[in-house]
DNA sequence: TACGTTCATGTGAACGGTCACACACTCGTC
DNA sequence: GACGAGTGTGTGACCGTTCACATGAACGTA
């Protein structure tokens, strides 16, 4: 029943490509059409061989406009634009696809997509996407079990996906040890390190670093250190940047305290904060735990800045307006998202990009958080 | 380059159809090759065929194995899977979309995910679709601008996506200009109604006058309220929920403020809030602009709840920990992502669900940025 | 013994494009 | 006036699946 044969059209194949304007005006579609719609369509949208058809050339010459090859006459063109338009016609990209061995698509692997940074990295990978003429699909995982991200690599590797970016922050990921196609170009965000693939890094050492010396150069003897959980590279980072900057002013760090980047992490954190009247600095590893260890500050009744001095670190919109405005380092996820989408294209045009692995600088954003102590 | 002719493999064309076992096991490939992979492809990734011709079966057989249809032996079947496995097989989506007419991917048009809503409905979105077989996409715009959301419509039809879910919270949006195929599933959230497709929308109108009696009843004269911008169904319905609540008790409702979701315009409001001794009670139509007034507020002197109550919406993670922890509305972002995909699913599969209009619900959540006035 | 059934497998034709090449034309050139 | 070089357009094969149907073997049953 799907499969019918094609069958008179009653229109004899025309020889001459009269190209006869009259026809065109005549037939102007511009009309106000029977709220039905433009394309009396019976069933399956319109192929190639339809709009050809209709403009009276082959499937071929249409795929030509299509693709804006130069060899094709202007009137020829415009001819079959008419027809496209008129039948509404869109390529179809399984077919291209499956022609052409390339989908056009990239795909992004994460593990989960409710943190603040990781939908701001998705943004600044969409556009660059978008405007290199890629389409973008994600495959999620919430639990970082392999078993789980083999499922999603595969959802990604059955759609042909042309590249991929994968955002996998946590150490024990091995990102070798995923199904990918040896030839699949990928880039990961964060981590994953000495694979196979390129990387974009944040300078997570080099803000940890900023902010712990800002404190100490406001006279603080002492900086403690809300870590997040371990296994993830940022978290990672971060502590090494404090650590390098407690060292480098041959201070012996305080004990590490450890959070999970949640916001009651920060608060508990806090808690055990508040009791101690020699903490006037802490340096915290993300924003969302600064507003929990603000607010157990608050309610211990130690003042910020006044008793304690507070950086976080992402600058979320919401730092500017916590209690006190949070002092933070700030992250560019957006160009984050957009060099990953470099890297990616480099490889997959087969373009030898000079640096494998850009660093996104940070920078530390004063607000009114911090304060020399007493 | 890529279309070689098959070659070199010194067989002569075969008259006998591929399935001949004697030639499968004579050159089957699945010899332990160097460490490099299993499969020692020489460029494209294996096919039914390939997978066929290894374990001496037609291609249509391994077809049948990978849609697990239960006419094939055992034996069989296990022989198969064993080629698959040793090939690393994986089915070629566009193919598989060309010839049975379906992708199994879901399209989402959204006007920018940064916003703590999308992403957390995004994700509802996703895990519900993965459980169903199905894969996301995503076509963005960030301007609400036709011609890019037409683009982004073009993006997903080209891809031939299954069914298409719309965030597009903007009353000016006309679903019906959108170059949507009549007889594609589509599933709007928030809005668009009256048009042909079917939408999940949030009881906005419900927890508005919950917050706004909530603050009645506590003793307040009249309350203020913070609208976000004009031309957004949330902000309609906000504002809709508060009139009424008002109108209600008979109070006449005093000057709208009106910001655009962001921090900074609830900043400002409530610079002007500050100043009025009368506002003691303010609903603000989301979380991020209260997080604004909570600064203007303690800025200005204004303690909260003592002098002002507020109350906001959505219930962000964060709200718990303002200063005060913050009284608001909650949505169920996730579950409205969940919703709209079994609509979308139910329009895919022909059922005809009983309900076109799920109606999420909203729930008040008292901490303690209310109380009564004096 | 012949014969319809059932189960397992094979066959050929789509699906809607792209690719490499072949085929007319129309020129300018010697 | 035949010839090589563009142009623009057509032709056939192929991409990796699914679909509808055909075929063949094993099995009762008449």
């Amino acid at each position: 029943m799907k499969r019918s044969a094609p069958e008179g059209t009653g229109a004899p194949a025309n020889q001459a490509p009269t190209g006869d304007t009259t026809r065109a005006a005549t037939d102007a579609h511009g009309h106000i059409d029977a709220p039905a719609g433009r394309t009396s369509s019976p069933g399956r949208p319109p192929s190639l061989r339809d709009v050809a058809r209709l403009s009276g050339v082959t499937y071929q010459t249409v795929s030509r406009v299509i693709n804006d090859s130069p060899k094709v006459r202007d009137e020829t063109r415009l001819r079959v634009l008419a027809a496209i338009e008129q039948l509404g016609f869109r390529p179809n990209g399984a077919a291209r696809a499956l022609a052409s061995g390339r989908t056009q698509v990239l795909g992004v692997l994460s593990l989960g997509t409710s943190a603040y940074e990781t939908p701001s990295t998705l943004e600044g990978i969409e556009s660059a996407a978008a405007s290199a003429g890629y389409t973008v699909t994600f495959a999620g995982t919430r639990a970082p079990q392999l078993a789980a991200m083999r499922k999603a690599v595969h959802a990604l590797v059955d759609q042909r996906v042309d590249g991929v970016i994968l955002i996998a922050p946590l150490i024990s990921i091995d990102v070798d040890a995923l199904p990918l196609p040896p030839s699949l170009p990928v880039v990961a965000v964060e981590g994953a390190p000495g694979s196979r693939v390129s990387a974009v890094v944040i300078d997570q050492v080099g803000g940890s670093r900023a902010a712990t010396k800002h404190l100490l150069g406001l006279g603080h003897r002492n900086v403690w250190h809300i870590a997040g959980p371990q296994g993830w590279f940022d978290s990672r980072g971060r502590e090494e940047g404090w650590r390098s900057a407690l060292a480098e002013a041959e201070i012996e760090p305080p004990p590490l305290l450890v959070g999970d980047w949640g916001h009651t992490s920060g608060y508990e954190a806090g808690r055990i904060l508040s009791g101690l009247a020699e903490a006037t600095a802490v340096f915290v590893a993300n924003d969302d735990m600064a507003l929990g260890l603000l607010r157990a500050l608050h309610e211990g009744g130690r003042r910020v800045p006044e008793d304690v001095s507070v950086v976080g670190f992402d600058d979320l919109p919401e730092a500017a307006y916590m209690q006190p405005p949070l002092t933070t380092v700030r992250q560019e996820f957006f160009e984050v998202g957009q060099q990953s989408i470099r890297l990616l294209l480099d490889q997959i045009d087969g373009r030898t990009s000079a640096e494998t692995r850009p660093v996104v600088p940070t920078r530390l954003v004063l607000r009114q958080s911090t304060a020399p102590p007493f």
